[in-house]
DNA sequence: AAACTTAGTTACATAAAGTAACTTAAAGTA
DNA sequence: TACTTTAAGTTACTTTATGTAACTAAGTTT
């Protein structure tokens, strides 16, 4: 029984970004910084999922909530400098699936 | 209200590759051809679970399931060409996780 | 004051994943 | 021959994650 030798940083990323949701909202916040709802309707998210998402990247250090007080009141989530090194990944993935995924016409 | 201006097969290769143990699984067949219970020790997942996932690759076209009818009977599971196009995205992952995740000792 | 918007939260329903025991087929062992 | 083991799954059941929709709190517009 050769038990894992896969490296546990890896591991770590692997359930981060396999989280269901995660890197979509990094993707969306590569573009820009944005608002919850904003998030919420470009891809889609319920806002309770959404809200513990950006919990759990901000808790990570991916992404950072900033109360901008002018009137009324704007809460802007953006990427940390950790959340937009992420940005080859994501493109690596835009990549493949640009080669690689058909969508059927139905 | 704004519409999804994601790319729907950025969306699909997304929805697949954030399937929890996906890309786990196709990282540990990227080294070589393996069976169902090499896999399975390797990574920590549960006979139910990979026989779904490797199911649901090898219907996407990622995973090759070959019976090789030595004495006894082997199965071996290897990625496709398809699947083979994802290294870049798991070294991406990989890299990453090199640099910017750290393992707390406790 | 009544209605609206933003950023959530709560309660409940459904779907996905984990666990452990079981199955089937072939092979090895007593 | 009967008994056990191994590989590759499957099944039944439990736990966790996600989805849905209604609700809240604070400030805004009418």
């Amino acid at each position: 029984m050769k038990q894992s030798a896969i490296c546990p940083k890896f591991e770590k990323a692997i359930s981060l970004l396999s989280q269901r949701w995660t890197a979509l909202v990094i993707y969306q916040l590569l573009s820009e910084p944005q608002r919850f709802s904003e998030i919420q309707s470009a891809i889609g998210i319920s806002g309770k999922v959404l809200s513990d998402r950006l919990k759990e990247l901000e808790q990570f250090g991916l992404v950072k909530r900033e109360v901008i007080p002018e009137t009324p009141v704007i809460i802007e989530y953006s990427l940390t400098d950790k959340g937009k090194s992420l940005e080859p990944v994501l493109k690596a993935i835009e990549n493949w699936s640009q080669t690689w995924i058909t969508i059927e016409a139905d």
